[in-house]
DNA sequence: CCTGACCCCTGTGAGC
DNA sequence: TGCTCACAGGGGTCAG
């Protein structure tokens, strides 16, 4: 599910209610979810502080009192939930909320919920995640960056050391298509396939076109749509699409303003009309996951 | 090396 | 109403 933005949100929100708090309890429901949990990790969490949390692509870092940190991945359904220890789980949020709460729903808000912690000051944040694509390891701060889930990612899209001449490098000799090398964690880290999509819109680069063939001014365009997206998700608190909501509760509002995702037959914003571009938006499968984007103005 | 297919898992909405 | 199917924001592993 989360992309960059949305981890980063995510993030922001954990670092909230966390940084700088003791965590008092811990919880681990299960043994693990995409991979097992490190061994002793309720014993590890208990009685640290919290110092401080940054993000790695679509990882996050929550550094401990004690020199270890926390790895955490939300995989495609994770979401962090916080809400005062003792008060009772949050209604369902997202665009069914209401509805599936008048049915009953047919899980309890808190089912999937692998992991609890509780800080001092009586705040409960549990990790939810239906479909357990997520994971939690432990890491010495030290060596976070060489962490073998960390270790190939490549550069942080909003860093300014992502500029169109390492997109470039990174593209050359790449057979593969453009949308597929940006979902390659290895190329950027931090895009999806929502991401993918909306910068190839704003940047007019068709998802088709091979890899190697972006170099120079459209290298450029693209580095910039890649920024200005991420940034402007960011700034509206990510998109929370099915039931993703920020740690605090409150629902991002970015994904009302996708271009392309999504609107499969929907007109394109930027094809001046009328004519406008004949079908719409168009859905395509590459590398099993959906694309979509305009056939006038990508290319 | 690079590439795409397959798999992990549960929930949801569309179509019948 | 209830069933089946396709699909969903990710990414590791494996065969070619």
């Amino acid at each position: 599910m989360p992309e960059l933005p949305e981890v980063e949100t995510v993030m922001r929100g954990l670092s909230a209610v966390l940084a700088g708090r003791r965590i008092v309890r811990a919880e681990v429901r299960r043994e693990g979810m995409r991979f097992p949990f490190p061994p002793g990790l309720k014993e590890r969490l208990e009685g640290r502080r919290v110092l401080g949390f940054r993000r790695r692509g679509k990882y996050i870092l929550m550094r401990l009192e004690g020199g270890e940190s926390v790895l955490i991945h939300l995989g495609m359904s994770g979401r962090m939930v916080a809400r005062r220890a003792g008060a009772p789980p949050a209604p369902r949020f997202g665009p069914q909320g209401a509805a599936s709460d008048a049915r009953g729903g047919t899980a309890p808000p808190d089912a999937h919920e692998h992991l609890v912690i509780e800080t001092e000051d009586g705040m409960r944040i549990g990790f939810v995640d239906p479909r357990r694509f997520g994971c939690v390891d432990l890491v010495p701060t030290a060596e976070e960056d060489r962490h073998r889930l960390l270790r190939g990612l490549g550069p942080e899209p909003l860093d300014d050391s992502f500029t169109p001449e390492v997109l470039s490098a990174a593209l050359a000799g790449r057979r593969t298509s453009i949308k597929a090398a940006l979902l390659d964690q290895r190329v950027v880290a931090g895009l999806g396939n929502i991401y993918a999509c909306e910068a190839l819109f704003r940047a007019g680069i068709s998802p088709r076109r091979a890899a190697h063939t972006i170099p120079g001014e459209r290298a450029a365009r693209l580095v910039s749509a890649i920024k200005a997206v991420l940034e402007e998700s960011i700034r509206a608190g990510g998109s929370s699409l099915r039931d993703y909501v920020r740690a605090d509760g409150e629902i991002g509002a970015f994904q009302e303003r996708f271009a392309v995702y999504g609107r499969e037959g929907q007109r394109c914003e930027r094809c001046p009309g009328p004519p406008r571009c004949r079908g719409g938006i168009r859905r395509i499968v590459q590398a099993g996951r959906s694309t979509f984007y305009c056939p006038l103005t990508q290319r």
